[in-house]
DNA sequence: CTGAAAGCGCTAACAG
DNA sequence: CTGTTAGCGCTTTCAG
C-alpha cells in the first residue's frame, strides 16, 4: 500500500503531528526536524492523500469547466488556457460538455457541487433569464466565473468579449466591404446571440440602413444551422449580398451553401464569422473573423476564480472584457 | 450546512447504519424502514458526501482521460464519446490535454493516480518503447485502456484501428485514383505514426511501386507540420501526384501549400488525410479522408474500462480493433 | 517546539 | 432486520 504519514512518524520515531506539519511548512517546528521529516518523504515518495486532506479542509482542489461544446475550437482553446494556468497550481480541471443544453448544465453543475470543487467556471448554456442555477451556486458558496457568455441578473463575475461591440465591429466591417443588404444568422438566445444580434442592428442604424426581418435568420444550435440557416437567406428577393454569422463554424457552413447554390465568396456574397477557430485560415473560402483571444480568456477567468477560491470573503464581482478583433481573409475582401 | 446521515438518523429515530443501508439498497433492511428513510432524504435533499465514502471504500468514481491535443477534434469527439457512456454511471470524467509531449504525459498520469481516480483512458504521447508509465500503472493496479496508439511492450487494453490497416486503405485509394508517385508526410513516433508508414509502403510494394525516400517527410507534431512538409515535398522533382497525410490537419496544411504554389487538387495532386475531423468537409478542397469512427472509440474504450474496474481481477487484456473506413470527397476524386 | 486527543462523513464487519 | 464498534488518513485544537 501507499506510504502515510503515520509510516514515516514511526520510522523516524516522531510523532504524525510533526509529519504532517513539517509537510507543510508549519512555523512552530525546528529546521531540523523539518528536513528529516523532508528527507524521508521523499526516500519513500510520499504522496499526501487528497482525499483524506480535502476530507477535513473541505477543499478538493478541483475546478469544473463548464462548456457548451467541445468540438467547437474556440472552448477547446479556453480549456487549454484554463488548464495551463489551473495545474501549475495543483488544481484538478474536470471538463464537462453540456451539448448546449440548460439542463445538462444543470444536472452537469448539480454533480459538480456535490462534489464539491472549489469553483466553477461556466460558458452557460442557459437562456435569458434562467439564473435558477446560480442562485444554488451563491446559496452554496461556490464561487464561479462566467465565460463567453453573460447572463442578466447574476450579479457574477464575467470574462469575455462585450458582443455587442463584437457584432457591430463584424457588420461595419461587411458594411465598409461594399455591403448593403447585410443579413445576419444569429446564434441561441444566450447572451452571445443576443448581443451578436444588438451590435448587427446598432451598426446598420448608425450607417442609416434599414433593418430587414427577413435578413435575420434564427440560428438555434447544431451542426449545420449554418448551412440551412442560409439556403434560407437565398430565398429572399433581393438576397444579401453580405452575412455576419453568428460564430464561425456557421459561417463555414454558410459559405457552402453559397457555393453549392453557385454563387461565388465574397464577390456575391461577403461573410464574416466570430470567434477565430484555428482552422478558420482553411476553410474553401479563408474566413474572415473577429478574434475573441480565447486562450487569454481562459487564463484570465483561471486568474479571477483562484482569486475568488482564496480571497473567503467574496469580493465584488469584476467583470473583465476582452476587446474584439477583426481578423480578415477573403471570405469578405472585396476591397484593397 | 449540508445534511449529513446522522441527521436524518436522528431526525427519524434510528441508528446511522439503518440510513447508510437503506440508501445502498442493501439487503438487510425492511421495506418500511428503507421507505421512510428515503422519503426523509428526498424531503432534505440529502446528497451523500463521496469524498468521505471515497476514503472508506477506496473508489472515487472519477476517471481520467489523457489526450495529447483537444483542440484536434478527433479526440474531442473521442472525449465526447467517453463522457457520454461514464456520466450516467456516476463517473466523473477528468480530461488531461498533454500536448504531444510524453513528459507532461507521464506527470498529468502522476497526478491522475495520486488522486486516486479509479481508471484511465490514454491516447499516450509516450514514444516507442518509453513504457515506464505503464509500469507505474501496473505496479499500482491502476487499470487502464489504451486508445488510438498501441504501445508495443504494455500487453494492455486496447481500442483503435489497425493503423497498417489504415495506411494501406488510404494509399491504395491515392493509386486506384491513378497517381503514380504517392508520398507521405507522417506524424510523430507513436503508434499511429509507424503503423501508417507501414501500411504505406505495404500498399506501395503490394503494387510494384518503389519506395523513394524523399517522398516521406518527417513530420513531427505542430500546428503546420503539414504546410511546411509539403512545401519540402513540392522541391522534389518529380514531384509526387498523390499526397497521404499523417492526419487530416495535416492534410489541411499540405492542401494551402499546394494551393499557394498555384497546383489543382487534386488534379495536380491528390490528398489524402485521416481521423475524418468534422471540418473536412469544409476545407479548401473538401478532403478525403479515413474515417475512425472516434465516438464509437471513446464509447467502446469507456465500456472496456468500467469493466476493468468493476472486475477485480485483471482479466487477459483485450485488443479492440474499429474498421477504418475510407471517406472520398473531392481532394483525391480523380476518377469516376 | 512537540504531541495527544478529537473528529471530518461515511462504510465494513460483526453482534444483538 | 437493526445497531455497535472501529476505523479510512489526515488536520485542527489545545495541552505539555
Amino acid at each position: 500500500m501507499a506510504v502515510r504519514m503515520k509510516d514515516i512518524a514511526d520510522d523516524l520515531g516522531v510523532s504524525l503531528m510533526t509529519v504532517s506539519k513539517a509537510l507543510r511548512n508549519h512555523s512552530d517546528i525546528s529546521e531540523k526536524t523539518r528536513n528529516r521529516v523532508l528527507k524521508r518523504m521523499r526516500e519513500l515518495n510520499y504522496q499526501p492523500d487528497w482525499i483524506a486532506r480535502s476530507m477535513v479542509t473541505g477543499r478538493t482542489y478541483v475546478v469544473g469547466l463548464v462548456l457548451p461544446d467541445l468540438m467547437h475550437s474556440f472552448f477547446a482553446e479556453v480549456a487549454k488556457g484554463v488548464a495551463r494556468k489551473l495545474q501549475p497550481l495543483g488544481y484538478q480541471v474536470v471538463i464537462s460538455d453540456t451539448e448546449e443544453n440548460g439542463d445538462v448544465e444543470r444536472r452537469q453543475v448539480d454533480v459538480l457541487v456535490n462534489r464539491k470543487v472549489d469553483g466553477l467556471i461556466i460558458a452557460s448554456a442557459q437562456r435569458k433569464g434562467r439564473i435558477e442555477l446560480f442562485d444554488m451556486l451563491a446559496a452554496h458558496k461556490t464561487p464561479y466565473v462566467l465565460i463567453d457568455r453573460m447572463l442578466a441578473g447574476t450579479d457574477a463575475n464575467y470574462v469575455g468579449v462585450k458582443d455587442d461591440e463584437l457584432g457591430a465591429l463584424a457588420t461595419e466591417h461587411l458594411i465598409a466591404q461594399g455591403c448593403q443588404r447585410v443579413a445576419h444568422i444569429r446564434g441561441p438566445a444566450v447572451a452571445t446571440g443576443t448581443g451578436r444580434l444588438r451590435g448587427y442592428r446598432r451598426a446598420l442604424a448608425k450607417y442609416g440602413i434599414p433593418s430587414n426581418p427577413a435578413y435575420i435568420t434564427s440560428g438555434e444550435y447544431g451542426d449545420n444551422t449554418g448551412y440551412k440557416a442560409m439556403q434560407e437567406l437565398l430565398k429572399t428577393d433581393p438576397r444579401p449580398d453580405g452575412v455576419f454569422c453568428y460564430n464561425d463554424p456557421v459561417a463555414a457552413g454558410a459559405i457552402k451553401a453559397i457555393l453549392e447554390a453557385n454563387l461565388r465568396v465574397p464577390e456575391d456574397i461577403a461573410i464574416i464569422g466570430a470567434g477565430n477557430v484555428h482552422y478558420s485560415d482553411l476553410l474553401r473560402v479563408p474566413l474572415s473573423t473577429v478574434d475573441q483571444s480565447s486562450t487569454v480568456i481562459g487564463e484570465t477567468a483561471a486568474d479571477l476564480l483562484v482569486n475568488c477560491i482564496d480571497s473567503q470573503k467574496q469580493s465584488a464581482p469584476r467583470h473583465i472584457f476582452i476587446p474584439p478583433r477583426l481578423v480578415v481573409r477573403d471570405s469578405s475582401r472585396r476591397k484593397g
